[in-house]
DNA sequence: AAATAATATTTGTATATACAATTTATTACA
DNA sequence: TGTAATAAATTGTATATACAAATATTATTT
């Protein structure tokens, strides 16, 4: 376990194992949370840290909290966005998605950002590249393309990807979080590429999407392109 | 000045101050806001209660802060969901939108609500069913199939829906506001009314999205389905 | 004049404390 | 037993304080 970790504030930690708890089922749905004072106790620090993580639980709509009852669990929250803020998990659950790495995570340099431009800065440094194929109940749905600035991520090339979100990986360990973006879609048939990974005949539908996602880092820009297979699973979202 | 003013905590009122200034344009794009400890003097509380208005104000989007350096303006928040909260409208710009009315506003029975499921309430006492194509420069680009509970909309059939958009009718003549809601992405190829309305030949792909609209009255949801060419337009929103 | 070092400013994190407001649980009483 | 009063638990608000981290400013040196 020599894997990098960013020193994160105990604010931050608290609230990722709650997230993490919450997500994985130890707090369900409808459940109460451990008052303010337990949970101070239980991770040492005090009520005022305990409640910037709660706060930001809030928003993000995993809890409900109500005074002289104590926080509810909501489960996973809505998304702000389609699709969008937390990746392709949101649209399907997490339980029967796998991810199969296609390209590894390298660098390159930038072709192209699909249909957005760069900065200077960002075609300079170059591009973090990968190619993920996502699967529900082992049938391909999605065919991921993600580009990443290659600015100050230690060790990110080689890190293991399989089965990990993304955007989990970049927030614990480099605190770079979503905050917003762009995205354009539109319908495509598939090429050869897609038909091979999708399973799919010559002309079949697809749906593209172009991202450009926010950071909370200035200037720092996440690009993926997704193509989805909506045969049996369409792309759901809140909004 | 005779108006209920509730008793906002002092954060809050701090919040609506300031935000009302950056909308007011006291503050502007890029401009530095007071320091944390100008504004706890200016207010007359501890910088603890500043921040969380500015926890707030930065969340909701007003503002960017950076440590060492100050909180900087970004002026009013972007809107929330792709194509969703302003319809179809956002999506290409007013300009250019010309709408045609297919059918016109009439009653029907749901024969379904798309891929969404109706409660007992709803399917009793049937929808408010319309068709519009949306071109945008003389070029067909939308085809949205609209289905509204027929549940208190007095002189709703044989209003003049013509240009007009369906969110602002309803606002402002019936009080009734979009605040959220599912949608569902999916590809698919052109059937033959779509080759018709489109312009396009057999086979060619085409985004279909169905929307289930929530309001602000109680159990009042408005099913929309959306048929998209993205040859020369992409649906493009922010998130 | 330019580069460097030191200082000040500003936001970030964390603790400790106090009391208010709301809900829940307990107790007392009829 | 049922109701009302009381107490306890829990979140909300607010202050005061201290230090860390990043940036900006000023002073010093070369």
């Amino acid at each position: 376990m020599s894997e990098y970790e960013a020193v994160l504030p105990h604010h931050s930690k608290v609230y990722e194992i709650l997230r993490q708890h919450i997500n994985e089922g130890v707090y369900q749905e409808g459940d109460l949370l451990p008052s303010e004072n337990e949970l101070s106790a239980l991770h040492k620090v005090t009520r005022p840290t305990i409640r910037k993580a709660l706060d930001r639980l809030s928003n993000e709509g995993f809890i409900v909290r109500h005074q002289g009852k104590g926080s509810i669990v909501k489960g996973a929250p809505k998304g702000v966005g389609i699709l969008a803020m937390k990746g392709t998990t949101s649209a399907v659950g997490k339980e029967n998605l796998q991810t199969r790495i296609i390209v590894e995570p390298e660098i390159r340099n930038w072709s192209e950002a699909f249909s957005f431009s760069l900065s200077r800065v960002e075609q300079e440094s170059g591009c973090i590249y990968m190619e993920r194929l996502r699967l529900v109940n082992n049938k391909a749905v999605f065919f991921d393309i993600t580009m990443i600035p290659n600015i100050n991520l230690p060790r990110f090339i080689g890190r293991n990807m399989e089965n990990k979100s993304l955007f989990d990986v970049l927030r614990k360990n480099y605190r770079l979080e979503v905050k917003g973006g762009e995205q354009r879609i539109l319908a495509i048939t598939a090429d050869e590429r897609l038909q091979k990974y999708f399973g799919v005949p010559a002309g079949h539908p697809v749906v593209q999407l172009n991202r450009k996602i926010e950071t909370n880092r200035e200037g720092i820009y996440l690009y993926s392109q997704v193509f989805c297979n909506t045969d049996e699973f369409v792309l759901s979202g809140n909004f």
